[in-house]
DNA sequence: ATGTGGCATATGTCATACAAATAATTCTGT
DNA sequence: ACAGAATTATTTGTATGACATATGCCACAT
């Protein structure tokens, strides 16, 4: 096993037992060093993985702190994953999407960077090219929300509708792969995308709502439910 | 910003996007040092933390590979919800708020039925009478705000929010105690019960929004940022 | 065809030095 | 004696170089 391995569940235990309460200093990495008999690069390697994982926080100049209860978080991450996941319908998701992603467009034509237009453009060149690779295809869709998410500036908005992923993947499979739907798809993406690349934000906003709304339909219309 | 940080952003977003299947290998160390301008410290600090969320896996002699993603695993539930929770600037926070939030006094006004608005009635009864508790106050505060989430009849809303529930009160206990500020809560939060009660979705929205845009004006008053 | 050894490559660990932020201490003017 | 400034010490962050050790690959001998 590795020393860095070894070194985290000590710190770790020493924290889940207790001993040390949260907010209270960690040793100097010097002092872990003599403790734990090894060099400070293998300390260093155990305290990032643990900052990884919310169990400490770092202060450059002052020391590292025990952060908020693990056990808080595990639980908080749980919960809030398994009320996610489960039975959750499609419209509700849609519902939400259409919000947040309405909104991400909106902030990407403001925020979004060269870089961030190249990497659309390219996806976009991706979906054309794979049109007919179903799985892929999808995969591509995802990826053009995510990556306009991500543009928007705000972390935020790019996690949450990462946690929803899976299930826009199981929804997008639904979706026949006819032809008229790949060309609705392939044009309202356009749309979005050439409003941020122009800066427009409105633009952008209404079009992916629109292209969102589509969806929506589209959905219902398979479904034939309300 | 630590360069450790500024790395591990990169690396998480395009993992994040989608772009690196899940399995595949990562540049080894060396190659990510060039491309990225920094030493090898830097590079192993953002992989060991990245290992901590359960994004990477390393096999000595191998190489880094992107760790199993499907959100089915536990670890991956720990990972959204510890970089949600995780060194997030309050405006970013806030300003996800406004935007979620103010849907969902839209939605409660259409969708709240008579059992939410009974307790959100009360939870303005008690805010009243602990105004001085701070500690109370600003939970009571939080859970105003749920409330209204789960009164919108999405549970998504609900469950986002309530993921971000501990940021919140941290941003709260920021706030000073002053009556001035207190009062100005109460009002606005009675206009948005009011409105909700009514059912008049617009007048919800829009006083929720402007009740976070004050919010957001005093965070950047109190820290004078931005 | 197989397996065995050696070589290239990759991550893991050690050691040292310095940068940068913070905390503790000393100095200084009044 | 005391407040505030200047200095020193401590602590984390980054860079560099070296070597250990695990893995993958390929040529070579059997």
């Amino acid at each position: 096993m590795q020393r860095s391995t070894k070194i985290i569940r000590l710190i770790e235990s020493e924290i889940l037992d207790g001993k040390m309460p949260v907010g209270q200093r960690l040793e100097s990495e010097e002092k872990l060093c003599e403790r734990f008999g090894v060099s400070r690069t293998v300390i260093r390697e155990a305290i990032q993985q643990l900052r990884g994982r919310g169990l400490l926080r770092t202060r450059k100049g002052s020391g590292t702190y025990i952060a908020a209860s693990n056990l808080d978080t595990l639980a908080n991450a749980v919960e809030a994953y398994s009320a996610l996941a489960e039975d959750l319908d499609f419209l509700e998701l849609i519902d939400f999407r259409i919000m947040i992603e309405t909104e991400c467009a909106r902030l990407a034509a403001v925020h979004a960077g060269e870089v961030v237009i190249r990497e659309l453009r390219s996806i976009m060149d991706s979906m054309r090219k794979l049109k007919n690779d179903r799985a892929e295809f999808s995969r591509l869709d995802i990826s053009f929300h995510l990556v306009i998410a991500r543009g928007s500036g705000n972390r935020i908005y790019a996690t949450v509708l990462r946690a929803l992923e899976k299930k826009c993947i199981d929804y997008a499979r639904k979706n026949r792969g006819d032809s008229d739907w790949f060309q609705s798809i392939m044009t309202t993406h356009q749309a979005i995308l050439d409003a941020i690349e122009n800066g427009k934000s409105e633009v952008a906003a209404e079009a992916m709502h629109k292209h969102l709304l589509s969806s929506r339909r589209h959905y219902v219309d398979l479904t034939g439910g309300v």
